[in-house]
DNA sequence: GTTGACATTGACGTCGGTGTCAACTTAGCT
DNA sequence: AGCTAAGTTGACACCGACGTCAATGTCAAC
């Protein structure tokens, strides 16, 4: 009996493949994960094999089937384990302090800085990000972890959003939810057209473009 | 010799299947062209199988390597019959009266119009596109159809504010080029992302996001 | 040093999709 | 009716990726 013929759902996967108990188990699943990074943005999703991943990672094929049940799976630990990189990567941190002037500059100047991060990020992990974008359009699971991501990001752009309302610099009648969303959609949307059509942007100019969109749409004095 | 070795680029053609000479001929690739449309709405364009197209269109499976080398072939083929459907459904038609108003309200109108359809468009064309940004991200050749179609998009886009601009409603200093551009790739990122992600927006607000964007980033006024 | 649970190996069977091809059918022409 | 080129058919060989599994290795604990 090949594959055994139960009913799980897993579209091409096999047995769950537990996590390893042993240090030397976590760092054969660690080493697999990494070549599999490597396979994936060397050859993209379709084109990579098992056999590549297992290869690139100096064990035997075999192995690869004791940590992922398939091809699949391996991408999506792959997902999960970067979004978390990401957002860690993303979160608060404390800019060499802003320039000084009006309280608007200084929002914007720190619209600016959270742009200019996300579009180096994008920019750095280019053939990463193309694949999360690919596999997301097949496969429900991957799509609902970037779904998830987005909807944290959403959050805190609302959360600052009231930040500026509360202090007087938006308009209080602004729907902070509803323009979260238009404001990340745009962002993501934009990056990812510019990246997956190679658009001739050049990244400051893109940086510049967005946060203009941004202080547009919430009111703010652009700096030309 | 099962695929002759030749060294043809295509990453899984065949012959290369040459267009009907017959009027039975061109039926039999229209019906095959359109089962495929069919077969890749429904399943997408991996789980597609040459087999489900020919037996979709009633015929048996050799016919199809007549008029198509493989998979990828017919995908392309489809891509390039929709973009231009696309296009001349697309072009400047003549809608029912602009309202009347100022210049600046008239151009806006128009834009909106503009925006509500090709919003409209990609509603209802939505697996295909879908597909369409899928295979972008690994068929070269798709890409190259789709950057092409971008292109031109661009072109009308630039066209239009360069009128503007002669009408004096938009900055004369303002860079048409970069701006048209910038306007696309929002556009369609937008509308991307909000597709392929399931956003929450609502088609009505959509366009009006959008309307409101272009306007703001060309300096005409928004109506609220 | 023996034990046994965990980890690793790689040759192998299976599977399903692909593309081929020789035989057959259709239809336009004389 | 007979001829021929174009179109159609579907059984089949082939391929290559996948996932399995019995044998073998490792190492911490006793």
């Amino acid at each position: 009996m090949p594959p055994p013929p139960e009913a799980v759902s897993g579209p091409a996967g096999t047995a769950p493949a537990a996590l390893p108990t042993t240090e030397r188990g976590r760092r054969m699943r660690a080493r697999l994960l990494a070549a599999a990074r490597e396979v994936f943005e060397r050859d993209g999703f379709l084109e990579a094999r098992v056999t590549d991943i297992s290869a690139a990672a100096g064990v035997a094929h075999g192995s690869f089937y004791t940590y992922f049940g398939s091809k699949t799976a391996v991408f999506r630990a792959l997902v999960a384990e970067t979004m978390d990189d990401l957002y860690a990567s993303m979160g608060t941190r404390h800019e060499p302090g802003p320039p000084d002037g009006s309280p608007e500059e200084v929002a914007v100047h720190r619209i600016d800085r959270a742009n200019r991060r996300f579009v180096a990020m994008y920019r750095q992990n280019t053939a990463l990000m193309a694949l999360f974008e690919q596999v997301t359009t097949f496969d429900p699971e991957v799509r609902a972890l970037r779904q998830a991501a987005r909807e944290r990001n959403v959050g805190r752009v609302r959360h600052s959003i009231e930040q500026l309302q509360r202090d007087g610099l938006v308009a209080a009648d602004l729907d902070a939810e509803y323009s979260a969303h238009a404001l990340v959609a745009m962002v993501n949307g934009l990056v990812h057209y510019w990246l997956v059509l190679d658009g001739e942007f050049e990244q400051e100019r893109l940086v510049a473009a967005l946060t203009r969109l941004w202080a547009q749409a919430l009111g703010l004095p652009v700096r030309t």
